[in-house]
DNA sequence: ATGGCCTCGGTTCGAGGA
């Protein structure tokens, strides 16, 4: 089977995006984030149209989270029971015995913001949960934007993003407490080419000139990773006109 | 030196993103 994500940077502009991608790309399950859509908004009708499940949460204007799959889901969990939070960007189902979890991880905006500090919080959060969720579930995947570049291969720059969000030492090591649960950076377990990244920035050029980050992850937990055969970004969609600043990552899951 | 784009909500700009 195959898993991806996808910050689709509002579904309301890229939900034809979407059912293009869904067309071209034969996967079992899609997490998105960002559909900056109320649930009562939600474009529910058009996704099952097209023959899959679809679950979501969303607030108004930011965030919002959804998983696309072909197959039934069970086990529905909107947020992290362990954090409260008004902002919406979690969301997990259980899809064929493994636990999908859909994370927009938050952004942080700068080192000295107040949106920083919820950001670790909300991590630490995460991480609570989801030491949770491995117990009940050993097949867990952590899929989303994780807003964080694991080492400075996932960065275009380095140099120039020193001190900023994305890149700094207690969001990596959150990242890293992550992993440490016995999760695996799906990307990572292949030979890679360098400079691949997820994310481009809309300004200066950058897609064309590769200036981005890799921020959006497939976390695996051992039994999913030990049958990972492949994890892949697939540019094409940023190519597209008005296009996410983000584009989807795909992992594959052998039988 | 700064900002450069995109989306939203709601007005003709500011907030937020990354």
């Amino acid at each position: 089977m195959k898993i991806a994500t996808w910050n689709v940077n509002s579904l309301k502009v890229r939900l034809p995006q979407v059912l293009q991608w869904l067309a071209d790309n034969p996967v079992e399950v899609l997490c998105l984030q960002e559909t900056k859509l109320t649930d009562d908004k939600f474009p529910a009708a058009e996704i099952e149209a097209a023959g899959f499940h679809v679950v979501y949460s969303g607030q108004k204007t930011y965030n919002g989270v959804a998983i696309i799959s072909m197959r039934p889901m069970q086990d529905v969990v909107r947020n992290n029971p362990h954090f409260a939070d008004e902002q919406q960007r979690l969301i997990a189902a259980t899809i064929d015995g493994i636990r999908v979890i859909c994370a927009y991880v938050p952004n942080g905006q700068s080192l000295e913001s107040d949106k920083y500090q919820y950001k670790l919080r909300w991590l630490a959060g995460l991480q609570t949960w989801i030491t949770a969720e491995l117990a009940a579930h050993p097949q867990l995947a952590l899929l989303g934007d994780y807003n964080i570049a694991p080492t400075d291969r996932d960065v275009h720059d380095p140099a120039t993003w020193v001190g900023q969000v994305l890149v700094s030492e207690p969001e990596r090591a959150a990242l890293q407490a992550l992993i440490g649960l016995g999760l695996s950076d799906a990307f990572r377990i292949f030979e890679q080419a360098d400079k691949l990244f997820s994310w481009w920035d809309y300004r200066q050029m950058a897609f064309r000139r590769n200036m981005g980050m890799r921020i959006d992850h497939v976390l695996l937990s051992a039994p999913l990773a030990q049958r990972c055969t492949a994890c892949v970004i697939d540019k094409a969609p940023r190519k597209w006109e008005q296009p996410s600043d983000h584009t989807p990552v795909i992992a594959t899951i052998a039988p």
